[in-house]
RNA sequence: GCCCCGAUGGUGAAACGGAUAUCACAACAGUCUUCGGAACUGUAGGUCCAAGUUCGAUUCUUGGUCGGGGCACCA
C-alpha cells in the first residue's frame, strides 16, 4: 500500500520537475490525520520555487486521481503542506482479509530474494560462561536473521567462538589449581577462569606460568594438555547449545579461533611484505593512523596472533566456506574501534570481502549498580537470567513450559524494544516487567485472540459490517511496510514498537467490542484472525515465542 | 590528551528534519469481573545548556557540561 502511494507521489514529482526530492510516506502519529501522510510537497516546494500549500493542493488532486476512490476515500492538505491520505473502507477491509487469509506469508517480502546473507552473532567464549552480553548479541542477531529471511534472502547463521587465547590458559590453570580433572558444568569452568584471572593479575610468577601455558595451547603438542583443553571445550559448547535451543537459535556454521589463528597469522605475515602491516618492537602491527584510526597489534612479540589477526583469518575462512553477498557481524559497541581498524586492513588485503562486510554494534546490558566482569566472577549469566525470570513467570503459571516461553519473551522484548546501538539499563533486583510494555503483553494479547478463534470455530452468526473500520484494522494494514523498514534499517525495535501499539489497540478492541454472538460476528472474527496472524508473524520475526495459553 | 557513542516526565524507553513529543512502570482516580484482569479508561508530570542552519529542530552544525566506551602486544 505504502509502495503504491510512494510510486504515485514519485510520478507527480517527476511531472512537476523535482524527480529527486527526498520525501517520506508515514503513518501519522494522530490517526485522525488519516492512514498515510507525506511531506513531499514541503520537500519539493523549495526546489521548485513554489508555495508549499499550493503544491500540496496539486499533489492531493493528483493522488485522488492516481489512487482512485476505491483506495483513498479522502486526500487532504493540512498544516504547512502535509498531504494526508485516508484509505477507503473497502481498501482497509481488503488488507485485513488478506492478512487473515495469508497466514505466515502475511508481511513477507522479496526485496532480498536471491541474496545470501551471513550473520555472525552471539560469539561466546568456551571456558567462560555465556553472559547477558552474549545474550544480547544472540537476541538481536537472531531477530535480524529472521527479518532478512522474511525479506527473501537465504540467511547463514554463524557463531564465532574463542576457544584459544589467554582466557583459555587462565581457565585451564584455574582447573588445575582447583583440582578439577573432569569438569562437567559451565559453572565450574567459570569459577576456574575467575580464579586463574585473579591469580594472573596478582602474581607475576603465575602470570608467566599462564602465558607459557597459552603458548603451549597454541602449539598443541602436549597431548595431556590438549586432552584437558578438549574436555573443557566440550563442556562449554554443550552448555551453549542448551541455551541456543531455549532461545530458538540454530546455527549453520560454527567458527573457532583455533581454526582462524594459524591462517590469520599467515595472512598477516604475508601482508607485511605487501606493506599492509609492519613490524614494530617485535610485534606485527597495522598503522591505523594512515586512515585516521589508531594502531593495533595483530601478532604479539611472542608470536601469537591477537584477536585482530584471528578476525582476518575468519574473514577469509567465511568467504571460503560460505559464499555470500553480504556479511554482518553483531557484537557489542565497544568493538567499533577494533572493527574500523580491521576493515581498514582488510580493504588493503581483500577489498571484495571488506566491501560486503559490516559491523552491527549493539549497546551494553548495563547493571544499575556495579560493573559486571567475568574476571571478577560476578557476571550475570545467560542461563541464570533465564532461570530467574522463568521462576518469576512461574508465579503466574503452573505450566513450566509456558513460564519459560513468557520469560524468554520478556527478556527478548527488553532487548528488542530499543534501538540496537544503545545501552540497556538492567536492574536485576526489579528484574523484568511482565506488565505493560513487555513481551508477555504481546503474548497475552495474542492468546486472547486465539481463544476467541477456537470458540469461533463452531460457526458464525452475525453478518453485519461496521460502517467505519476499527482502529485495530487500520493498524494491521501497516504491518508489511513496518517489517520492511525494520529490515532495511537493521532495527528490530521498529517492529517491536509497532507490535506494542498493535497489542494495545487489540486489547482496546477486546474490551469495547463483543465478537462472539454480535451482529458483526463474521466480520469481527476476520479482524481477530488478521490480528492473530499479524501478531504471530511479528513475534516470529522478533524470535519471541507465542504460547497457546497463559 | 586524542577518537567514538549517548543525554527526552520521578524511572525505563519511542519519535525515518514535520503537525498538539508517543508508550510503559511508579503515583492518583476509575472500570468489575458476560470472547480470561499478565487487561481497559482517565488525571498529573518531560526534550542537558548556549549559539547557528531551516518555512519547521528531540533530530542537523559548532561550542560547553555530564555519562559510557575505545586508544600496541586481552577478546
Amino acid at each position: 500500500m505504502e509502495e503504491r502511494i510512494r510510486k504515485a507521489i514519485k510520478e507527480f514529482l517527476a511531472r512537476a520537475g523535482a524527480p529527486d526530492a527526498a520525501f517520506v510516506v508515514e503513518r501519522p502519529s494522530d490517526s485522525a490525520h488519516g492512514d498515510y501522510a507525506t511531506n513531499a510537497a514541503l520537500a519539493a516546494a523549495k526546489a521548485l520555487g513554489k508555495d508549499p500549500r499550493s503544491l500540496a493542493d496539486e499533489l492531493a488532486r493528483y493522488l485522488i486521481d492516481a489512487l482512485g476512490d476505491s483506495v483513498a476515500s479522502h486526500v487532504s492538505v493540512a498544516g504547512p503542506g502535509f498531504v494526508n491520505i485516508t484509505l477507503a473502507r473497502e481498501a482497509v477491509a481488503f488488507a485485513v482479509a488478506e492478512a487473515a487469509a495469508q497466514g505466515s506469508e502475511w508481511g513477507s517480502d522479496t526485496a532480498y530474494a536471491g541474496k545470501r546473507v551471513m550473520i555472525d552473532y552471539t560469539d561466546p567464549n568456551p571456558f567462560k560462561e555465556m553472559h547477558i552480553g552474549h545474550l544480547m548479541s544472540n537476541v538481536i542477531g537472531e531477530s535480524l536473521a529472521r527479518l532478512i529471511e522474511n525479506g527473501g534472502a537465504t540467511v547463514i547463521r554463524a557463531n564465532y567462538q574463542g576457544d584459544v587465547g589467554p582466557h583459555v590458559a587462565k581457565a585451564i590453570w584455574g582447573l588445575r589449581k582447583l583440582g578439577v580433572t573432569e569438569p562437567s558444568t559451565a559453572q565450574e569452568l567459570g569459577e576456574a577462569y575467575a580464579a586463574g584471572s585473579r591469580a594472573y593479575d596478582e602474581s607475576p610468577e603465575t602470570k608467566a606460568e599462564i602465558d607459557a601455558l597459552n603458548q603451549e595451547i597454541y602449539k598443541g603438542t602436549d597431548m595431556a594438555l590438549v586432552e584437558e583443553w578438549r574436555k573443557g571445550r566440550d563442556v562449554s559448547l554443550a552448555a551453549f547449545e542448551e541455551i541456543y535451543k531455549r532461545l530458538g537459535t540454530k546455527f549453520d556454521y560454527y567458527f573457532f579461533e583455533s581454526e582462524t589463528a594459524e591462517s590469520g597469522a599467515r595472512i598477516v605475515r604475508d601482508g607485511v611484505s605487501k606493506g599492509v602491516f609492519e613490524e614494530s618492537e617485535g610485534a606485527v602491527i597495522y598503522r591505523g593512523e594512515k586512515k585516521g584510526l589508531h594502531t593495533l597489534v595483530f601478532i604479539t612479540s611472542r608470536g601469537t596472533p591477537t584477536y585482530e589477526a584471528k578476525d582476518v583469518g575468519l574473514a577469509f575462512l567465511k568467504e571460503e566456506r560460505a559464499q555470500f553477498d553480504r556479511s554482518l557481524i553483531v557484537t557489542a559497541a565497544e568493538q567499533v574501534g577494533h572493527f574500523k581498524v580491521l576493515f581498514a586492513a582488510l580493504e588493503e588485503l581483500a577489498p571484495v570481502i571488506a566491501a560486503k562486510t559490516a559491523h552491527v554494534p549493539h549497546g551494553f546490558l548495563r547493571l544499575t549498580e556495579g560493573k559486571m566482569s567475568s574476571r571478577e566472577g560476578n557476571v550475570i549469566t545467560a542461563a541464570g537470567l533465564v532461570e530467574d525470570v522463568t521462576k518469576k513467570a512461574g508465579e503466574r503459571s503452573e505450566d513450566p513450559l509456558i513460564a519459560e516461553q513468557v520469560a524468554i519473551g520478556a527478556i527478548k522484548y527488553m532487548v528488542l524494544r530499543q534501538a540496537p546501538g544503545s545501552d540497556i539499563i538492567f536492574d536485576p533486583e526489579k528484574s523484568l516487567s511482565l506488565d505493560g510494555d513487555s513481551g508477555p503483553y504481546l503474548q497475552y494479547a495474542l492468546v486472547r485472540a486465539k481463544k476467541i478463534l477456537t470458540y469461533a470455530a463452531n460457526g458464525e452468526s452475525g453478518t453485519e459490517v461496521p460502517k467505519s473500520p476499527y482502529a485495530i484494522e487500520r493498524l494491521i494494514v501497516h504491518f508489511p511496510e513496518v517489517a520492511i523498514r525494520a529490515t532495511n534499517e537493521l532495527s528490530p525495535n521498529i517492529l517491536t514498537t509497532y507490535l506494542t501499539e498493535l497489542a494495545s489497540e487489540w486489547n482496546h478492541f477486546y474490551a469495547t467490542e463483543q465478537v462472539l454472538g454480535s451482529p458483526e460476528e463474521a466480520y469481527k472474527q476476520r479482524v481477530a484472525r488478521a490480528f492473530a496472524t499479524t501478531m504471530t508473524n511479528g513475534l516470529t520475526l522478533l524470535g519471541i515465542p507465542a504460547p497457546e495459553r497463559m
